[in-house]
Formats: C-alpha cells, structure tokens, sequence
RNA sequence: GUGGCUGUAGCUCAAUUGGUAGAGCGUCGGACUGUGGAUCCGAAUGUUGCGGGUUCAAGCCCCGCCAGCCACCCCA
C-alpha cells in the first residue's frame, strides 16, 4: 500500500469543517477590506533566503528545496509574507494605491518532526495591511486575528505583544544583553551557546535558560523615541478598543524581516504547539526584496491548531446534512425517483439510493445522513404525482405535488440550523 | 535533528508463562414483501505497520526501518 507522506493529512470526513472555517475567516477577512490574494505554491529558493532570513530555522534547515528540470532552486513556500511581497513588488501594487490589504490561505510547507498541530503540510490564513508605518495598522491587523479567532467562536486564548525595536536601538539591546549573557556563558544550554553568537535575542525564550532571562535586560528599556512612542501607541489604540492582551518582553518571533511591533496568540487548551497566530511589523522587507520601502504588518494563523483547538472548546460545527431524500418503493419507481431527486438538487440538498437498495434500506440511509425530509416514491404517487413527504424529525407525513414540496422545502430552509450560511 | 512511549479488522481495544487472532462499535443483510432512528439474528473484513533474527512454535522476545503520539528544538 502506498501511503500518504510524513507529516502530511487527507481531509475527508472534516472537509466541511474545512470548508466553514475557510468560510469564517473569508468573511472577517472581507469586513475588515482586506481582499484574497493567492500566489504559487512554489517560488524562487532565493525568495525565502532574502525575505525570511538565512539565519532563521525556516531557510537553515525547514525548507523543502529542489531543484526542477531547467536547473532553477525551487522551494515550497515555508510561509505566506514572502509570497505575498514578491507579487507586491512584481505587481507593482502600490500604484494602486496604498494601503494595499491582502489576505491568503493556502498549505505552507516545513520539513519539521510532525506532531499534534505541527505538520510537514499544514494551512496557514494570514493578511498583510502593506504601506502603513503608523500604529492604527498594527492595531488593525492585531484586532483582525483576534477577531477572526473569536468569529470561530474560540475563547480560550491570549494575545501577548512586544516591540523589537528598529534598526537604530536594536543593536544596542543586542549589545545589552551580550554583556550580560558574557558571564553566564559557561553555564548557558549547547544550543543557547551557539545562539549567543547568531542570534543573541533567541536566549530570552529558551525554556531551559529561562531563569537568566528573567533578570536579562528589557527590550523595551532601550528602545529610542520613535519606537517607543509607537508602541505606546499600539497599547493605547488596543486599550481604547477594549482588547485584552499581555505585554511579554520574551517574545522576539523567529523570523528576521521583523521590526518594532510583534505578537503572538497563543491557545490555553492546546499543548506545546499552542501558537494560534503570530506576526508583527515588518518595515523593510519589501526593500529588501528590490521594492521602495514600504512598511507593512502581517500575521499567520495557523489552521490545524485552531481546529484542534475548536474541538477542545467543542466548538465544531454541525456536519451539515441533506434536507431531502428521494425514496423509491420499488423498481419501476426508481427512474422517477432519481428525475424528482435531479430536479430537487437544482434548490436543494437532496440524496437518493444509486446501490439498488429496498425501500427499508433507503429509509434507514436516510436517517443514517440525517436526512430532514423523504418523498416516497410508490405504485400510487407515480399515478397520482401526488408524492408523500416524510418528516424524519417528527414522523409526520402529507401528500403534495412536486412543487408543492418545493415551496414547503424552501420555507423550512430559512429555519434550518442544519446550513451555516 | 534529540529523547521517551506506541503500532492487532474501517474505528476503539482484548489475546494467560511465547502455543496457530477475538469483542464492541461501524458497515451490509434479515426478522419487517409501502416507512428510518429501538430490539433480536446473521454476514463480510486481518500478510497483527514493514523487513530480518531467536525458537519446534512469535501479535508477544531481539535488531533495523517506517509511521503516529509526547517532550525538547522551533514555530502556525
């Protein structure tokens, strides 16, 4: 048997969870002005070296790279920004205006070790407001997150943000806490040694060193005015609007396009692999991709984990099922049977038996798919064409013509808690 | 990539000290020849994750691989 690769899923009897997450976060999305952009699966491996940074975990050792038929190096996107900057730049979009919002979903690949809510395939939905250096951005991007989480109905969750400061007070943060690991090195973790050196911000959220970190320098005592001021900004702006969240001077994110504002949310249901969205400001990745500088922010959401977390708040929606089946008493009904069942689906959610089962069956079929209604289909109704119409919720029945169904079908669709539309 | 746990029917799980694989659920059918969700009866389905080894004999022991889970790493 050939099997599915690492790390990878089928969606097959969640499909139509799927589908209304996708439906949810579509909608929020579009109330907010933001409008679905989708670019490739795959891009140039020099794309996610320069946009994403060759020091991140992603471009040293998570990239599905390869190299196709022409000699290209090819990647398969490992994360939406990037994608999403590239078709900015190529498109010029900010002749048309800036701000530009745009919002993706779409599989995202990482080799990784798989478990629970950490896949080697998994889905992101993410939007990037590009063109905006003020905070109401960040603000509107962080608001979108938290209120694309709640859409779902998920309550369990925490928003924590922090400033990574710019180019001008970054370094001197950096050099802070260097001095202060410069002590403590012979005692720090092997991987926290190695970070010392590549990526000294790293430090702060080993969960091994973690006792240092506490009394390690703040970003935030030495960010210079103008990050400063923007993130009381961002505070104030989030407090006006009554939304919750924590300041966590730990949180740096992994990715190095970052610059002042990040944030992440994180699941209180979930285990280890409890982020449910991350992102942040990211003033000059578009430079950096051949673009004029264009400030933007952005965030990524993680859509296996807010499944997985949907379920644990029992939030899942109903599977939604047919409203109508079309049941025939004996073979000589069937041609008819299957006629009404086409002529129904035009309107409708309807089923009918192509197995060649007894009327018994076709009844118990259609409780198994929780079926609202059944037209039977006998020797009498063929005559008459005058069909009887079942209630599988109550056990009622009468005798109607075909549009006669249509119209009581249709009332009861307004009703109906069995759509999410 | 590191460490630990696990792998038996579609699903959840049994199987004495190694002795020739079983139950529930589900599926399908019947009891019920124009009426489902209840009940009863019956049927089908396994290279015991894969490969090797030890043994008269392996689902069980040993080794390797694969996959999943948990934690680390990191993140969504």
């Amino acid at each position: 048997m050939i099997r599915r690769i690492k790390g990878t899923n089928d969606i097959i009897e969640d499909s139509y969870v799927w589908e209304w997450v996708e439906d949810k976060l579509r909608s929020v999305s579009k109330k907010f002005g933001f409008s679905e952009i989708r670019t490739p699966i795959f891009e140039a491996t020099e794309l996610f070296k320069r946009g994403v940074g060759t020091d991140t975990d992603i471009v040293q050792k998570e990239m599905y790279t390869f190299e196709d038929k022409g000699g290209r190096s090819i990647t398969l996107r490992p994360e939406g920004t990037a994608p999403v900057m590239r078709a900015f730049v190529e498109h010029s979009l900010d002749s048309r205006g800036l701000p530009q919002k745009l919002f993706y979903i779409g599989p995202m690949f990482r080799y990784e070790k798989p478990q629970a809510g950490r896949l080697r395939q998994f889905h992101q939905y993410g939007a990037e407001l590009i063109g905006s250096s003020r905070p109401e951005a960040d603000v509107e991007i962080i608001v979108l997150a938290v209120e694309a989480l709640k859409a779902l109905g998920l309550k369990e969750f925490k928003l924590k943000i922090n400033s990574t400061g710019c180019e001008k007070c970054r370094p001197k943060y950096k050099e802070a806490l260097k001095e202060y690991y410069k002590p403590l090195l012979p005692k720090l973790c092997d991987d926290c040694q190695i970070r010392y050196d590549r990526n000294i911000l790293r430090l702060l959220d080993c969960k091994k060193d973690a006792q240092y970190a506490k009394s390690a320098p703040i970003i935030l005592d030495y960010l210079c005015d103008e990050c400063k001021e923007h993130f009381n900004r961002v505070k104030e702006l989030l407090d006006t609007l009554g939304v919750d969240y924590e300041v966590d001077p730990t949180i740096v994110r992994g990715l190095d396009y970052y610059t002042r504002t990040v944030f992440e949310i994180t699941s209180t249901s979930l285990g280890a692999q409890d982020a449910l969205a991350g992102g942040g400001r990211y003033d000059h990745l578009i430079e950096e991709l051949g673009g004029r500088t264009t400030p933007s922010v952005g965030f990524a959401m993680g859509m296996e984990r807010v499944m997985i977390a949907l379920e644990r708040e029992k939030k899942l929606p109903d599977k939604p099922s047919p409203q109508v089946y079309v049941v025939a008493v004996e073979d000589e009904q069937r041609p008819r049977a299957l006629s009404i069942a086409f002529e129904l689906s035009k309107e409708f959610i309807v089923e009918t038996d192509v197995m060649g089962r007894k009327m018994k069956s076709q009844f118990k079929n259609a409780s198994k798919l929780g079926a609202h209604y059944v037209i039977i289909v006998g020797e009498e109704e063929m005559k008459s064409e005058i069909y009887t119409l079942k209630n599988m919720f109550d056990g009622s029945q009468v005798k109607l013509s075909l549009s006669e169904i249509k119209r009581r079908l249709k009332e009861e669709k307004c009703d109906s808690n069995l759509q999410w539309h």
